[in-house]
RNA sequence: GCGCCUAUAGCUCAAUGGACAGAGUGUUGCCCUCCGAAGGCAAAGAUAGUGGUUCGAUUCCACUUAGGCGCACCA
């Protein structure tokens, strides 16, 4: 088991919370007790202690007499209010390394994550932007974080579907089906003069499509030109995707709905359960709570088609009915008002709303050398993800977009993510895995050998503080993982990762390995060089970024 | 007007009601006859304002100020 996990058992258990182990908090020592401890925990106080009556330093004082960390820990001090900090011993420590060298690329496995709170099943749907141009730098967020969220579930066991909502049906449509036609008789059929309709598509990429269009198509027939929009729009999205190293499990099309009837299915489910009036020529939803705010939406236009709130209830029965677990939404935070709105749906439907959660990623404010990016819409034109993608990499683009919690908006500033230089904290963890696989390469060109190589003793880790240091670290990957799946946020992960690599190049300043003369000791710092480096590695994995061998 | 999100170091961001609020970058000064100086060490530097709840508030509540977003028979 891994060292903080094991702590965490030990908290749980002697705090009664053994159901809950994700109510225990293991965080690092402050600075100035640093040189002393090694893990600290405000332990399950409100959750358990405060029920008993006592004083925190009291509830800590008793935890800290029946807690059974002997095998792991050789001290532990109770410090105010109501701290619990430990000094893992020297077998923890070690085991730590040998653990990261034996699990490698699997590093941390976690074999049952749930008590720490990772969910069992999750449908994750993010993305989602609609097939009526190519993805812009708007969508970048939300798709990165459900890809990242999706790796970090998935490495902890969690059974993860990813699923892209492709609203290929309605009036947005059949305006793109329009515009294409408009630019096909532009290009195609000579009619130069022929105007896009001022509420169409603007965007140059119907202009490159209408062009390897055939001569034989009726510019009358909308439908036909929303179809070939809809395709090569959506395959363009799929590649834009690709090339930030997103990709879903399923694309559920809306048109599917309409065609098994399935949204008048949910709007005469919802009539017979008593949520629906007809006022006006339409079909609305009504709450019967009435201290609702949004308690009156449309669901059938008097023009008799169905709204996108109708399809989307329709959309959510589906999932319900085929996911399991956890239904989370990643939508862009200008969605915020229709949250409420889609509960109250759901709810009306009898759908547990316990499963359902939507995460809102706020605006990604584009910035460039520290002035606002602006943008110009009126002509169609906006910087796309793939230009933005293409111009400051994938790996700063997704470890700039993941550093910071989902609710909070975000500049992003190309000029400095551009930079290959330390400007960029991507380039400070690369740095440090590139340094790693450096020294190893270096050993192998000067033939350096030590006898413990092959006789594989368990090597013995020094105990100065900044090997300790870096021991205590790559203990807490485990828990930062663990923070990313429970808060729903990489940003734990990035995080770490920095602190890690700055532990790490500062150890480095001060451990030689190659000119080491003592076999024991270069071959300890050898390894535990090599522990670190899978660690970030695998950090950088899940968030879906490279770790480059050489820079 | 009503509602949602945000306000922390010069800048970009962390901090689960608990310890002396942390990183990166920028500024200043040091460190390469030594495995990658894309690095390390050191210094200076912050909770928007006013109240409240609490043993304890960056965190919760109210108001103020500032920014972003939303309030469709669009999706």
């Amino acid at each position: 088991m891994h060292l903080l996990i094991e702590l965490r058992r030990a908290l749980a258990h002697a705090c009664g919370l053994q159901e809950s182990l994700k109510d225990i908090f293991i965080e690092p020592p402050p600075e100035f007790l640093q040189e002393s401890f090694d893990a600290s925990s405000r332990i399950g106080y409100l959750k358990a202690g405060k029920a008993s009556g006592k004083k925190p330093l009291e509830w800590a004082e008793e935890i800290k007499r029946t807690i059974s960390v002997q095998t792991i820990a050789d001290k532990i001090e109770v410090h105010p209010p109501a701290y619990l900090n430990f000094r893992f011993n020297r077998a923890a420590l070690s085991a730590v390394v040998r653990q990261a060298l034996e699990e490698g690329g699997d590093y941390p496995k976690i074999s049952d994550a749930r008590p720490m709170g990772a969910p069992q099943e999750v449908l994750l749907e993010f993305c989602s932007a609609n097939p009526t141009g190519p993805l812009h730098f708007g969508h970048a967020r939300g798709s990165i974080l459900g890809d990242t969220l999706k790796r970090i579930y998935e490495h902890l066991g969690t059974s993860v579907k990813t699923e892209y909502y492709v609203n290929d049906v309605g009036m947005q449509i059949e305006r793109l089906g329009k515009s294409l036609a408009a630019r096909y008789r532009q290009k195609i059929l000579g009619q130069a003069d022929f105007s896009v309709p001022e509420d169409g598509y603007l965007g140059e990429y119907l202009v490159t499509l209408a062009e390897k269009l055939g001569p034989s198509l009726d510019p009358e027939n909308f439908g036909q030109f929303s179809d070939l929009a809809k395709k090569d729009l959506l395959a363009a999205i799929e590649k834009d995707l690709e090339g930030i190293g997103v990709g879903f499990d399923r694309w559920f099309c809306e048109s599917d709905l309409h065609k098994d009837n399935r949204v008048t299915a949910v709007i005469e489910r919802l009539r017979s359960l008593g949520f629906v009036t007809e006022k006006d020529g339409a079909i609305w939803f009504e709450t019967k709570d009435s201290s609702k705010e949004d308690k009156e939406r449309v669901l059938r236009k008097k023009d008799g088609k169905t709204t996108y709130f109708a399809s989307d209830l329709a959309y959510h029965q589906d999932k319900f009915s085929r996911a399991g677990g956890l239904l989370i939404n990643i939508w862009g935070a200008d969605h915020h008002g229709y949250v409420p709105r889609m509960k109250l749906g759901l709810a009306a439907l009898g759908l547990a709303a316990e499963r359902f959660e939507v995460i809102l990623v706020q605006m990604v404010r584009l910035m460039r050398n520290g002035q606002p990016v602006v943008l110009s819409k009126r002509s169609g034109d906006y910087l796309t993800l793939k230009e933005i993608a293409e111009e400051v990499g994938n790996d700063a683009l997704r470890f700039f977009l993941n550093s910071r919690s989902p609710n909070a908006q975000l500049d992003f500033d190309l000029e400095a993510a551009k930079k290959k230089s330390s400007e960029n904290p991507v380039y400070l963890v690369q740095y440090a895995h590139a340094r790693i696989v450096s020294i190893q390469r270096e050993k192998e060109a000067r033939r350096v050998h030590w006898p413990q190589e092959n006789s594989k003793p368990p090597f013995e880790l020094e105990e100065d503080a900044k090997s300790r240091l870096l021991v205590v670290s790559l203990a807490f990957f485990p828990e930062a993982i663990l923070s990313c799946a429970l808060r729903r946020s990489p940003h734990y992960l990035t995080n770490y990762l920095v602190d890690l690599a700055r532990t790490f190049h500062n150890y480095y300043e001060t451990h030689p390995i190659l000119s080491e003369k003592n076999d024991q000791l270069a071959w300890a710092r050898y390894k535990l060089c090599e522990a670190a480096r899978l660690v970030i590695a695998n950090g950088l994995g899940l968030l879906g970024i490279s770790a480059p061998e050489r820079m």
